[in-house]
DNA sequence: GAAAAGACTTAATGTAGATTAAGAAATCAG
DNA sequence: CTGATTTCTTAATCTACATTAAGTCTTTTC
């Protein structure tokens, strides 16, 4: 596997030297999952945060039976069970790969190691965040606020590289509707 | 008006010397609301993030006359519209005050001038902006995946300290009800 | 301190979306 | 390749919550 792509991830928004990149990629633990696999699984302790070097994650929360979709992480995305990942609390989040997918994973202690030794990757993680706070922002002012037909335009655009690729029974969970209800929805969309 | 909550909040998770203090204090810019003043109102561009001192505010988003409330901030927390904020687009949401309240304002101008002078702060901003991606991420689980009457429940803890201080129809539009349907929800409480 | 405006409740009726069911199409496992 | 499983669709029925409306209570305003 190559650090290319988490490298010019990290680069967007911080300029690092070799010294940098090397000790950056060494904190970070390559994994492969197969299509089904649990990246992470409720219950236990969340022990790492993952960037996607290639394929789709889906990371839901399982109340009794009813799936619900926290988001999708694609090529070049970091993904987590955020609140256990820093809290060290047990995971409400699973999170599943959607088909062959290669992770590269900071575990909390390497993180903190990290930013100990190079405090200018606090500025990196800090606009990870703040991307990821602007996300779910958004997201809440929509669930709250649209109609489900129309939340489902707002999916598509915003995860237009793999609506094509997931089902619908995902992408009814994510936004909060059945597979059934969507399929309605859609019926609609293609009349009109 | 005192800097003493504010420098509390940032002490909690950085250190400062007199200096560090001195120049952040300088940054900030005092007001004070009265009741229904905004504090923001969706269209303007939004510059600042503002540090409740005293007070209650409320960020709301309108839909065509329809309140969907994203946040009620509490003295000693932080409230922006945050795409805004960070990208410089007109603002979707409006903060108003919902009781005389004092806040010091930071503008994103002033932010980038305290990261750049003491990048000591880019660990302060990436703990308040990982705690807004905690504090999202859950609540967009719980939006999804629980009936109202639970999701008021949760929010009667959560915001505890103001819960009896803001009006039903608030609480309602922050739970994405109508006022008619949480007196329902709380006349079936009472009864059992 | 009176009038007006807004908040809260209750109830009847309406609707977005859920549930159940059943058949057709696609995908998967051996 | 083939049977089994899962996905998608359509339709009937059901339910959580919305809308409308009307009355009471509280707060605001001048």
């Amino acid at each position: 596997m190559t650090f290319n792509l988490i490298l010019a991830n990290v680069e967007k928004h911080i300029s690092l030297n070799e010294s940098e990149r090397k000790f950056f990629c060494s904190l970070l633990k390559e994994k492969k999952f197969s299509k089904k696999d649990l990246v992470l699984s409720e219950g236990q302790t969340c022990r790492n945060i993952s960037f996607v070097n290639s394929g789709i994650l889906r990371a839901f929360f399982n109340y009794d039976g009813k799936e619900s979709t926290i988001m999708f992480a694609m090529k070049d995305w970091w993904v987590t069970d955020i609140n256990c990942f820093i809290k060290h609390q047990p995971a409400m989040l699973n999170i599943v790969a959607l088909e062959k997918t290669e992770v590269l994973q900071l575990t909390k202690e390497n993180m903190d190691k990290l930013l100990h030794e190079f405090p200018k990757f606090e500025k990196f993680f800090r606009i990870i965040f703040q991307n990821a706070y602007i996300r779910e922002q958004l997201r809440t002012i929509q669930n709250l606020s649209l109609p489900a037909a129309e939340r489902y335009d707002n999916f598509c655009t915003k995860y237009e590289r793999i609506a094509n690729m997931i089902t619908q029974k995902q992408i009814a969970s994510y936004l909060g509707i059945t597979p059934e209800f969507l399929s309605v929805i859609r019926a609609k969309k293609t009349k009109s």
